[in-house]
DNA sequence: CGAGTGCCATTCCTGCAGGTTATCAAAATC
DNA sequence: GATTTTGATAACCTGCAGGAATGGCACTCG
C-alpha cells in the first residue's frame, strides 16, 4: 500500500501539535478520525511513528524522518499544482519563437520585454530563421509562433499583422541621391545572401525594378551589420530594413525610397487550433499574440523613430 | 482543492498509453472511472491536460508540464515510504555513538565495519568522550549508545558487556621486566591526562597498587599515541590498553602484567525503553546492540527482546 | 451516403473508505 | 478511590469512487 497525501498532511499537523485532540481540531475532523488515519499510516510503514505517553505524544526517529520527507513532498505537490494551473492559462511553460532578419530590430525586443514582464514564469526560446524556414518549423511543431513576412498562404497557419517595415537605401555619406532610388542605378549593390533570405533579396530586386533598374549585386553577406559596414567602406550601396538605423553605423545614410513597393508587412504566424493532427491551441501562443497584436488598423506595435537626417 | 497521488498515477499511465481504454486496463479500473479521475484532475488545475482527438489523445503543454512534476512527485513519495519503513525497522536514520579512549582501538572499528555493511542506509556519527561524559550525553539524548567502562549503575541506562580490555606495561626495548609490573616501581610514569579520562588514570594507579607501589607520574598527555612515543623517547614508562599494539610504535615493548586488576570490561550503554519522559526504544539502537553483542560464553546481562511489531 | 467502428463521455447504481458520536481505558493527580 | 486528561475502540452513517450499461461523436468503407 502506498502513502497518500491526506495522511501525510494529518501526520504533519499532528507532528506540530503533538496532541491528537488539538491536531484533529486544526484539521477540522474529530479525534477518532485522526487516530484512524495515523494508524493506517503506521500500518503502511510497518511500525509506530509516534509514541503515545501520558499527556505526551512524541515522534519516533522514524516519525522524524517521515516528517522531513512529508514536508518536502507536500510543498512540491503544491508547486506542481500551481505551475500546472499557470501553464493551463498560458502563464507558464516554454514558448518557442521564430524571427527573421527584420523583425529582430523592428519591434521584437520591445514585444519580448513586455511579454516577459507580464508572464515572468514563461521560458522563451528564440530561433533566428527566414520566413520559409519558420513556416516549415511551425508545421513540424519546432516553433510555436513566428515573425514572418506577410502574406502567408498556408492551410494550417493563421497570421495577424503586427509590424510594418520598408526598405530604405543605405549609402555612404556624401553620395548624391537627388533622383531618389534611381540615383543608385549604376552603383554596385551589397545584399544579404540569398541563402539567408531569398525573399528579402527578391524584395530588393523588386524595389529597384520599380525605380526603373536592376541592381548589380557585387557582394552577398550573411549579416545585416556586415552589409552596413561594407556600405560604409565604399564597397557598394544597399537596400536595408528601415530599422537598421538602430545599428548606428557611422558615415552611412539611410534614406527613404518613397516607393510603395519598398514596404512590407511583418506578421505573427501560428498553427491553427484545429489543424489536422495537431494539438489544441496553446494558450501561451494566445497570450503572446494578444500582447503583440494591438489592432489599431495596421498600426505597428512599435513606433519607429524618424530617420536621423 | 489539492492534487492527490492516485489521480497523478492515473494521469501518468494515461500519458504513457495516450489511450483511455488501455490506460484504464493497465490501472485495473474501467474506462469511465479513469475518465472521471482525469476530469477531476483537470477541474483542479482549471483546464485541459489532454486533447481528445479522433482516435488520438495527446498532452497539452500544461499536461506535459504536469507529467514531469508528477513523475518526480511519485518517485519521491515512494522513496519517503521506503526510507520510513527502513527507519521503523532500525535500518535507516542517524545513530550517534559515544566512545572512549580504549574502545576505539579495541573492537569498535570492527563493530562499526560490520554495522555499516549490514545497515548501509544508517548514518553514523561518532563522539569521542569519557565514560562519565557519555553517561550524561545519554541522559540528555545527545548520543544514542556509548561504549563505556563497566560497571555503570544508572536508573535510566541499560548496559551489556561487549569487549574486555586490560592494561599492559609499555616500556622501552631493553628495559628489564623480570619481576613483572613491580619492576617498574621506581620508573617515572607517563599517562593519559586526568582531564581526558580520570577513570583511566585511576585504573592505572589501582593496577600499580596491586603490584605493590604507587606510580610516580612525571608527564600527562592527551593522546595515547603521544604516551607511546614518550615511552619510546625514554621519558618514562606507562600502562596502556592492550590494543595499543595496533599503533606499532617501534622500540616500545608491550608486556602483560598478569594482574587481575589490570583487566576491565567495556560495555554498551543506552537509555532504557521506558525511562521517564524518554522516547520509546530506538530500533536502531536495538540493531546496533544486537550486532555488537556476541555472547561468547559470557551470559548476557540483559535479554534482548525482539522489536515490537 | 448510410452502416460500421473505435473511443471517450454520461448516467445510474452500489460498496466502502472515511467520518461522527458515544464509550472505554490507562495514567496520573487530588 | 474519585477525577481528569487523552488516546483507542465500537457502531453507525454517508458521500464519493468505481462498475456496468449506454450514448454520442468522428471518421472509414463498401
Amino acid at each position: 500500500m502506498a502513502l497518500e497525501l491526506p495522511e501525510l498532511r494529518s501526520f504533519l499537523v499532528l507532528a506540530q501539535h503533538l496532541h491528537f485532540g488539538e491536531a484533529a481540531g486544526a484539521l477540522h475532523v474529530t479525534q477518532p478520525a485522526l487516530t484512524k488515519q495515523i494508524q493506517k499510516l503506521e500500518s503502511k510503514v510497518g511500525g509506530p511513528l509516534l509514541v503515545r505517553g501520558y499527556r505526551r505524544v512524541s515522534l519516533t526517529p522514524a516519525g522524524e524522518i517521515l516528517r522531513e520527507r512529508a514536508q518536502g513532498l507536500l510543498r512540491e505537490a503544491e508547486m506542481a499544482e500551481e505551475i500546472t494551473r499557470l501553464a493551463v492559462h498560458g502563464k507558464a511553460g516554454l514558448l518557442r519563437i521564430g524571427f527573421g532578419i527584420a523583425s529582430l530590430a523592428a519591434g521584437l525586443p520591445d514585444i519580448l520585454t513586455r511579454f516577459r514582464q507580464r508572464f515572468p514564469a514563461v521560458q522563451v526560446s528564440m530561433a533566428d530563421m527566414s520566413t520559409p524556414n519558420q513556416i516549415s518549423a511551425l508545421e513540424q511543431g519546432d516553433i510555436d509562433v513566428g515573425f514572418v513576412r506577410l502574406p502567408v498562404e498556408h492551410p494550417d497557419l493563421e497570421t495577424v499583422p503586427v509590424l510594418e517595415e520598408r526598405l530604405v537605401a543605405a549609402i555612404p555619406r556624401g553620395m548624391p541621391y537627388r533622383k531618389g532610388l534611381a540615383s543608385l542605378r549604376n552603383e554596385p549593390f551589397v545584399v544579404i545572401s540569398r541563402s539567408v533570405s531569398s525573399s528579402f533579396v527578391d524584395h530588393v530586386a523588386r524595389t529597384c525594378r520599380a525605380a526603373g533598374f536592376s541592381p548589380r549585386i557585387v557582394q552577398e553577406v550573411n549579416e545585416l551589420f556586415t552589409v552596413l559596414n561594407l556600405v560604409r567602406g565604399g564597397v557598394g550601396v544597399s537596400l536595408v530594413p528601415r530599422s537598421a538605423n538602430l545599428m548606428h553605423v557611422p558615415n552611412v545614410r539611410l534614406v527613404d525610397t518613397g516607393l510603395e513597393e519598398a514596404k512590407w508587412k511583418i506578421g505573427l504566424a501560428w498553427r491553427k487550433a484545429n489543424s489536422r493532427g495537431a494539438d489544441s491551441f496553446d494558450p501561451l501562443v494566445h497570450n503572446f499574440i494578444r500582447l503583440a497584436y494591438r489592432p489599431r488598423g495596421v498600426a505597428p506595435a512599435v513606433d519607429l523613430k524618424p530617420l536621423p537626417r
